[in-house]
DNA sequence: AGCCGTTACATGACACATCAACTTCGTTTG
DNA sequence: CAAACGAAGTTGATGTGTCATGTAACGGCT
């Protein structure tokens, strides 16, 4: 079936990268699951909160930084809530709005995830790369992603 | 954060590669959506299942091809078969067995579906890329597969 | 002041995935 | 042959994502 739609160049690059990434992916999130209890969802809202100046983010703005869709960026912040890795904070100002701020335990777990988390994404990817072939890969998807968000809605995404 | 992890090719790389990713697979998941009512999982099973002489699988070889968990594969059955997509059959010779069969409506859908989605990865990746950077994202990611699979467990994944 | 479109966020229903049982049947093996 | 083990699938609970919709508040305009 596939063979009348891309040739083997085409379809081994198509595989290969699919394979890879859904390896990877697992990989990783077990990794983390495993040494952290944390999901990879979890990782992204923490390690971008960690990363501003009062460890907060307006909701939107944040979904929209990582791409997520506001509705996602909230259910997920509800589960985060629940388990005292984040709060809600309503906003001055502006009494609709809200800020997600990191917590104690929050920046804990983050601090304890991102060596985990880097060193994995070293360990089964980065390091088993040459130079030439990191850049190539960079190139590779920035094309792609310029294409995509040529003028594209932003969310309905997966991750970051 | 990051930078301490990473240098400036490796998270370039990185960052490319993950937000490559995350764009196509929402763009190709929304056009199927839109222009079959397939998701991404229906359209695994069902070019899985029309590629096959009688066009039936057995649940567990179905679910090691493709690399899911059996549990994900038959809740995904039971899906598809309400909407007719699919049927089970017990298996003659092994009765705790059962064949996932393509019905006509299946066959329809991915016979529909194909070009579609074909086209959506033409479009949105292999004809942005140059015959070399094929064979270079194909090198990268066979390289990573082949580290990841040399002895870790199977299933545990999200996709293909 | 009153209306109106927009913004910020929440929520409920449903699709999807995972894990941990659990059933049922096949296959060894003592 | 019976007990034990393993294989094939199912099921239910739970976590996570999406879409459509809801609610409140803001801001401009008349």
């Amino acid at each position: 079936m596939t063979a009348k739609w891309l040739d083997e160049t085409e379809e081994r690059a198509w595989r290969a990268y699919r394979r890879m990434f859904t390896l990877l992916e697992s990989t990783l999130a077990g990794e983390l699951a495993e040494h952290t209890g944390l999901s990879m969802a979890d990782y992204t809202v923490l390690s971008n909160l960690v990363e501003v100046e009062g460890r907060r983010w307006r909701l939107t703005a944040l979904a929209e930084h990582i791409r997520w869709s506001q509705s996602r960026l909230s259910h997920q912040i509800t589960r985060m809530e629940e388990r005292g890795l984040v709060v809600r904070e309503r906003a001055e100002g502006d009494a609709r709005g809200a800020w997600v701020v990191l917590t104690k335990a929050g920046l804990r777990a983050i601090a304890e995830a991102t060596p985990t988390h880097l060193s994995g994404v070293r360990r089964h990817m980065i390091d088993l790369l040459t130079r030439d072939q990191l850049r190539e890969l960079g190139d590779i998807g920035e094309i792609v992603v310029e294409h995509l968000t040529e003028d594209r809605p932003g969310p309905g995404s997966t991750m970051a």
